[in-house]
DNA sequence: CCGGCTTGCCGGAACGTTCCGGCAAGGCTT
DNA sequence: AAGCCTTGCCGGAACGTTCCGGCAAGCCGG
């Protein structure tokens, strides 16, 4: 295997002085005049180790640039120090699980731990078990074949959004009320005037599609104001939208408002509604499911619910961590909150 | 440490039966009937085994779900099996960025490799170099902090596009030809009869907008057809492409063609053009310099360059293994291709 | 001044793998 | 038939950590 050893001369170049060895816990030890256990203990603040051994200790290992060897401390702790992230193939609302993924890779640094990425092929190349202490499973759709592996690999999952095919071993959830926000939404657009408003929304393949649609049914029963809905795509585009839209508007020249669940598509319709000589915000209002770049971005502004996916890849790492440590148990589900931000697409103002 | 044995029990509960104890190599020697060592020479095909032991140990092995525990591997053989992934923080190409992460994590996984998703934010909480063999930073900014910090952690290193920072170490790079693709789109848009065009691009704080600039130069000083140039933020909106828009066709109506820099900022110039009584593809060129959904789904469609961002990820990838394996230098420099995707919003057709 | 307790430190044994040296057994050449 | 090489397998030593048991030394009450 000449490739090994070419790839070890390779790092070796590579780390800093050329003389340098990896420095161990055995060369601080030495130098600081101590055992290695006890230089393990005053670095981890583990053991019982005097204030001053321990400053002294600290000070050697700082002064030699020691750097603790992860594989080891994995081994030896059985943990791996690190989580996966999966997110959905069909990755739209793009900058929403950028942001999410930003998300928990700042709260994981906080716990130390690392955050790798899951193919969303599925096919894990090696036993997921040894390679992550636990979870993050975005948004799992029904038809994503890699979901079901991940979920029983072995390892604490956390799910966001509820998995809605079987899942068979108890996960914890953090999950949205996408029945309240969208609720909220609608509520918004009739207090604005709307009697006949419409939805776009994926087919129910994931838990937040599905609640939109019978969020909109129950909310049409509920006002008797039945809610037109027209089925897009998951990683609907502006066009996709827009199109969709032309052929709402179509069917039913009355309705008066359009709420767009997929991220980035929103513009889409208010396009098609300029097209069709509406006025976005005062004969047609307009909402998105999820906020984002897009939603702020266009003209007019378009009233979104903003799910703040920064700090929802925070609560969802917390949730893991939190279940692995014990603190909490493995089913535990955790809502995260959002809000509506109401602009010049539902209030007419420019 | 009451939390560490609560984390590990948590971790026993879900590992499929209830008695399971994770199979070592050693358990599957003893099963069946010869020494740890060959079974690791059996599963790794290393050494010198004789096929029917081989297939044997294999089959014990298999039967008895043996999984080889990443982290002692990684301890003895002294490599991470994963590499890191920085993403600019204020990651705007959002849609790029990712489909960038998942070619490349779609590529670390052909060679048996994880990527872990560093902090944007920098501030590593252990040791860069223990935790990963080689990194990617793509579309490094010099005024991202973080960078420097990557490019000396002491694994080998390859960026996406160059970095124009001091670079303390030699490293691999996968660069576009920046100049090319914004010569092509300059030059289309004078085939299609544009005199006055215009570029709004970032400041040139990563290698992708100071090419820009200067090509814009260049293409202009060549042309005898100065380009006017409006600077907008590396994260541009929509909102702040139709600004930016407005401001230049204020200052000067004659202008025929603008060339958006930012993904996804593009359909806010289409705006402006309409806001002020231009049509896009007709007598105002639009086009953007990043392809992704906003380009294709916005309509018009807008000319774009297509990078084809996941092949990008995969070719990242697949510098830093060869460099990991010694079968290139380190200072390797290699070419990512693009296309010229035109679409109505230069074509005129509708 | 002695038994017990606490404090501070240390050795050594894991953790599960890879890999090197060695050693029989058997086949080949001479 | 004696030497040698190859094949197939094995034992053991790392890799760098954590953590448990243990052991001196100091401090206390009695």
């Amino acid at each position: 295997m000449p490739e090994r050893s070419g790839a070890i001369r390779c790092q070796r170049i590579h780390c800093g002085p050329v003389n340098a060895r990896t420095v161990t816990l055995l060369d601080v030890a030495q130098a600081a005049g101590v055992s290695k256990s006890t230089v393990s203990d005053a670095l981890q603040g583990s053991g019982r180790v005097a204030p001053a051994t321990r400053d002294h200790v600290r000070e050697v290992a700082a002064r030699l640039g020691y750097r603790p060897n992860s594989a080891a401390r994995r081994l030896r702790s059985a943990r791996t120090g690190a989580i996966g992230l999966h997110l959905p193939q069909t990755a739209t609302r793009l900058d929403y699980y950028m942001k999410l993924a930003f998300g928990a890779v700042a709260r994981a640094q906080e716990e130390g731990l690392d955050v790798v990425l899951l193919a969303p092929a599925g096919g894990t190349h090696g036993p997921l078990a040894s390679r992550v202490d636990g979870m993050l499973v975005i948004d799992p759709e029904t038809g994503d074949a890699a979901v079901p592996a991940l979920l029983d690999a072995g390892v604490p999952v956390v799910t966001g959004e509820r998995y809605l095919g079987p899942a068979p071993d108890p996960v914890g959830a953090v999950v949205c009320d996408n029945a309240a926000s969208l609720t909220a939404l609608l509520d918004h657009v009739h207090d604005r005037g709307a009697r006949r408003p419409a939805l776009l929304a994926p087919a129910d393949t994931s838990a937040w599609a599905a609640a939109l649609h019978t969020t909109a049914e129950n909310w049409g029963r509920d006002h008797a104001l039945p809610v037109a809905r027209h089925t897009v795509s998951f990683a609907a585009t502006a066009r996709e939208a827009e199109e969709a839209t032309a052929a709402l508007l179509a069917a039913d020249p009355d309705i008066d408002a359009v709420v767009c669940a997929p991220d980035g598509a929103a513009p889409g319709v208010l396009r098609a509604a300029t097209a069709l000589g509406r006025t976005p915000g005062r004969d047609l209002l307009v909402a998105s499911c999820v906020d984002g770049a897009a939603t702020r971005g266009s003209s007019p502004a378009i009233t979104a619910v903003d799910f703040r996916p920064a700090d929802y890849g925070r609560v969802c790492v917390e949730l893991l961590c939190d279940i692995l440590a014990g603190r909490t148990g493995p089913e535990t589900v955790r809502r995260h909150g959002w809000t509506l931000e109401t602009r010049a697409s539902t209030l007419g103002t420019d």
